[in-house]
DNA sequence: CTGAATCCGCAGGGATACTG
DNA sequence: CAGTATCCCTGCGGATTCAG
């Protein structure tokens, strides 16, 4: 796949695997957060709050994995105290990323409305459509 | 939810599925794709290539949805013939999605190598991790 | 050519309970 | 506090088939 003159190095099938995992909901948001300062574990689920415990540790896990961030276990014992932060990696991932996130606060509006008017012509055909 | 010192406006929890919906892996790809400029169903479904019809179909109603993406037909009649393009709003999301798309193709390489170093640790304890 | 519809497997992801 | 494990349901997404 090529973008023509936006030439993009590399495969976009190596890309995009990458682009719907950071581009993934929990992920990002956990980077988002994570970029105004590193934080604890259950200090993060009180912050991204509607995230389960579960889908927060394997996102974690999963950023840990790919070296975006990093896990720091202050003490294995009482009680654990595990601090999770950005690696340099992570920290250029959050420009992008911030932008993409300030594009949908943007326009998140908008494209609810787009939404609502596009239902409405589908779903009922009674609306004043002309 | 808020992001401290670099201030979204609205609310996280409404970006956030506009957030992995745009990231989502063939909505990205479309767009991308489509700002090259306008393109017809199977032309998008070459230049993808690994996409399906299916979810070409399903990213296509969903992106049009949003008013992000426009479809125009232009014969309703032998050989049907449909063009897709960017709507005004789908452009402004160009940039910020190509930016990412960007940083994945930048940082693909390190990723999966930080990848292989951890499943390598992890997968096998008798490696030489001292 | 441009779809819609159906079937179906698999992974995402929530709730809950248990552990160190 | 910081997880892990299990259950289980939903929706993504591929393959195939039918239609205008």
């Amino acid at each position: 796949m090529k973008l023509g003159h936006m030439s993009v190095p590399g495969d976009c099938n190596r890309i995009s695997p990458i682009l719907s995992h950071v581009g993934n909901k929990w992920a990002a948001l956990t980077i988002l957060v994570l970029s105004e300062r590193p934080k604890r574990y259950n200090q993060l689920r009180r912050e991204i709050e509607t995230i389960s415990q579960r889908m927060l540790t394997v996102t974690l896990r999963g950023l840990e994995r790919d070296g975006l961030v990093a896990r720091e276990v202050f003490a294995h014992k009482t009680p654990p105290q595990v601090e999770y932060s950005l690696t340099p990696l992570g920290e250029t991932l959050v420009q992008p990323l911030f932008a993409l996130c300030e594009w949908s606060a943007l326009n998140c509006t908008e494209i609810e409305r787009n939404q609502a008017a596009h239902d409405g012509e589908a779903g009922d055909p009674h609306a004043s459509v002309a």
